[in-house]
DNA sequence: TACAATACTGTGGCGGCAGGGT
DNA sequence: GACCCTGCCGCCACAGTATTGT
């Protein structure tokens, strides 16, 4: 073991901290240390210089800036060392919030995919639907290729707790006027459905609904729409409302068209 | 509402997504989005590329670099995405544990000074301690002055656990011989005490300890330490061991020296 | 006295932007 | 709008030179 002394060169010193040099100079540069100087120039750190680097390397590691660093270092005392914790647990908490909103975002986009992994081409089914609150944008004549961008202007809306990627289910409801005018790549209004406690606008009501889930092109949405009426009629089922697309896999997840995965429903009298 | 289209300007996107114009050329330099030119020249965005942007975005959020997301832009199937959402799970997972990490820190911190924010400069005591495990560094010879450096090393050999400022009670145990002679300034060992679960070098003993906590400057070690001698020879007690030094607030915490805060040790005979 | 090692200063780069000028 | 250039943070890395230890 070297010699015991009460002053350090820099490499001794990056050793000690795991840093280069450069960065122990770098932070001299911003005023957060000043060691000494000897004759020839060098730096020596003193013990002082390791104490104020401990700190300054426990609070980068929290990712406070340099600046606020040496704010604090000049105005130490026990108080205010702290109030100062109290702000890092602050930082701390939404930082948290933060990765657990992340979390929670990532566990849906996964459980959404995983769900609709299997769903085949053309399936059918009919089924209760409980009423489904939402949030949407209306406008005269919604042509298919400016759904996106309206959803994303939705999504801006209410940015807070809405992501696109995450585990809102978006879709378009189709508009009645054009349908009957024999037009099928009309929409009226773009959506998500939210989760039970936020923001609503309003809501797609309750009851039976038709469902045609299809892969690939959207640009296939008058065929299936006519299908998905085929269906309705062999059952003897009659729409009570315009019907909606849901985009459960999207250009979103995948580059594949072919593995889009669209769902038509369509709301009918109760059987 | 401005009338609808299937291409947007810059200015339009960057709204849409609350960026700066700079930084969509930014990614299109990158060769993450390459939307097309007018024949003046300006860059118009199609829905793909609001998409890809809003993939972007999502990803970006989770502080992943430009490289790794445009790598995965050119692959993406569902597939792929779902290998994709595994792996950002495991990131999310190592950034949680980091926080909570910083979390526990900074609560064992607070708590600490809170611990001893109360205690007055002169307080002596006498209590039973369990055995505390402890790492250490040994010297034949340690001055004042080298303390801090010595526990920086230490820290540093055992960094995985050990945070300095953090809730590791840190301490130093002053050398017998150097004692006998009279000279009160000399350590033998620097140490940290650690948790019940992390590695030791060894254990202090259990037993009964005097203590006697000062306030303020290190110089005035020796004067405690005679008051501390004073009181056992008062109380009929005779140390069986060396004393010690526990660091509770120092100069990590507070830039007035009147404030740190300092527990000499002695191991007494048991009553 | 030659030699490597280490120090110094200065510059330039990185990612991911923001801002300015033209 | 377009383009290009500069600066920001918190570093890292290099170049070129001076000083040190052996």
């Amino acid at each position: 073991m070297q010699k015991m002394q009460d002053l350090y060169k820099i490499n001794e010193i990056a050793k000690l901290f795991s840093l280069c040099p450069d960065t122990l100079r770098y932070y001299e540069e911003k005023g957060l240390i000043s060691p000494e100087r000897r004759e020839n120039g060098y730096r020596m750190y003193s013990i002082q210089d390791i104490c104020t680097l401990n700190i300054i390397r426990s609070l980068r590691e929290l990712g406070m800036p340099l600046e606020q660093i040496r704010d604090y270092l000049e105005k130490r005392s026990v108080e205010e060392t702290l109030r100062f914790i109290d702000r890092e647990d602050d930082i701390l908490d939404r930082k948290m919030e933060a990765l657990r909103a992340a979390r929670r975002e990532v566990d849906a986009r996964r459980g959404r995919l995983l769900e609709f992994e299997g769903v085949a081409n053309g399936t059918f089914l009919c089924r209760e639907l409980p009423p489904r609150p939402y949030v949407f944008l209306q406008e005269n004549v919604i042509l298919e290729r400016e759904i996106d961008f309206l959803l994303k202007k939705l999504e801006k809306k209410h940015q807070d707790y809405i992501k696109i990627i995450g585990n809102q289910c978006m879709g378009a409801i189709l508009d009645t006027d054009c349908l009957q005018k024999g037009i099928y790549s009309h929409f009226s209004c773009v959506f998500f459905l939210t989760p039970p406690k936020k923001p609503r606008d309003a809501e797609l009501p309750g009851g039976t609904y038709a469902s045609l889930f299809y892969r690939g092109s959207y640009e296939a949405l008058p065929g299936h729409l006519r299908t998905l009426m085929g269906e309705l009629n062999a059952r003897g089922l009659t729409p009570i409302g315009p019907p909606l697309e849901l985009y459960h896999v999207d250009a979103h997840d995948t580059n594949l068209e072919s593995e889009y995965l669209t769902e038509l429903q369509l709301p009918v009298k109760s059987v």
